[in-house]
DNA sequence: AAATACGTACAATATTTATTTTATAAAGTT
DNA sequence: AACTTTATAAAATAAATATTGTACGTATTT
């Protein structure tokens, strides 16, 4: 007896848990990382083990292929990584650090390497009006004059801009920002 | 004379204006928010003076509705307002504050957004545990009672989180960060 | 009141992003 | 050496987003 209860006992806490999983999966979205990051950051946190890539697919129900490109991204983005095990010859994964910490990681990767190509084009540009300015020196109308006057001046506002950026990922990186916005200790729940 | 060289050259400066508003438009995709926002939001800035829906899809050779859609986007997120211009009937937009409010406006909404969606679904589910644990009181299998633990320790984990990204919105929302992380002074183009 | 100008809802299309399928290479096993 | 297993590249498909076009309502002008 009790045996159907339990199993729609299991069946509904096993909804939740997937409910949990997809609100972090749309959190990523809105972070501007793939949805199937937070998804299987979710999973990975709440097994508490590394998993190997046909886990995570059977867990999630998506491709092996699928779990393979997303665990790349998660390296890259520094919140998952390796784990050997010898004996097999899978590669197991599991996450580095907590949420926070991956949330952090995620912000510091994205604004880092946004402030970086925008350094880059902003140097192609000073560097295109410099070359303006020389070849046209003789006959500057004042109209292009002023074109140019305005756009080194804007362009400089948003050098500003972006350096604050970068800045502000070190903040995020170093973890100095936990300073300044603690960490909560957890409560047991009620 | 020089009339081709001025046109030339005024193409030159077209095409890097451009190419900044282009970066500006990446940079928002990598954010989290539509591309088009931070097209809207260099161009805005650049002009320096409010525009009409009309001017903003001459400049960008996108449609009117697009303008439209993507404006109201704006003005949610708190990063420009509509300017009454007596004599038209025509609305006019501006941007509000400068490309450092904007980011932080961004992130405050989003980052609110996302911790009050995680909060009302974790109350959903605390509840629901609740429940199940009353219902099911009587004939609590070992192992349906350890699943009800793991996931509540979850929760409870889940929420320091997202209490913490609340935190961490206020911050930036407050314009505490910028205390912490303070804006170098721009300097003039060498 | 008819005509025009403006913004936007709604439906349709285009573009981008996420995901799967198929194919392949590398390593391990028999 | 032939056969598996594993991961992933490359191409194909599906799903989601961004964008446009049409239609319509409201206000303004004539």
């Amino acid at each position: 007896m009790g045996n159907f209860s339990e199993q729609s006992i299991n069946r509904e806490i096993e909804r939740a848990e997937t409910q949990m999983f997809e609100r972090m999966a749309d959190n990523m979205k809105t972070f501007g990382v793939s949805p199937t990051i937070g998804l299987l950051f979710g999973i990975l946190h709440f097994k508490e083990e590394p998993m190997t890539l046909d886990e995570l697919a059977e867990e999630t129900g998506m491709s092996k292929t699928r779990m393979s490109q997303v665990m790349r991204e998660m390296l890259a983005l520094n919140i998952a990584e390796k784990e050997f095990v010898r004996g097999s010859r899978k590669e197991y994964y599991k996450i580095e650090g907590d949420y926070i910490q991956a949330f952090l990681s995620i912000f510091t990767a994205n604004w880092k390497e946004a402030a970086m190509k925008n350094a880059q084009l902003a140097r192609r540009l000073s560097s295109k009006l410099a070359e303006l300015r020389a070849e046209y020196t003789e006959a500057p109308s004042e109209e292009i004059q002023e074109r140019i006057d305005k756009l080194e001046q804007q362009l400089a506002e948003w050098a500003a801009y972006y350096k604050w950026i970068e800045q502000l990922a070190g903040f995020f990186e170093s973890g100095d920002v936990l300073k300044y916005v603690p960490v909560e200790p957890k409560k047991k729940t009620k």
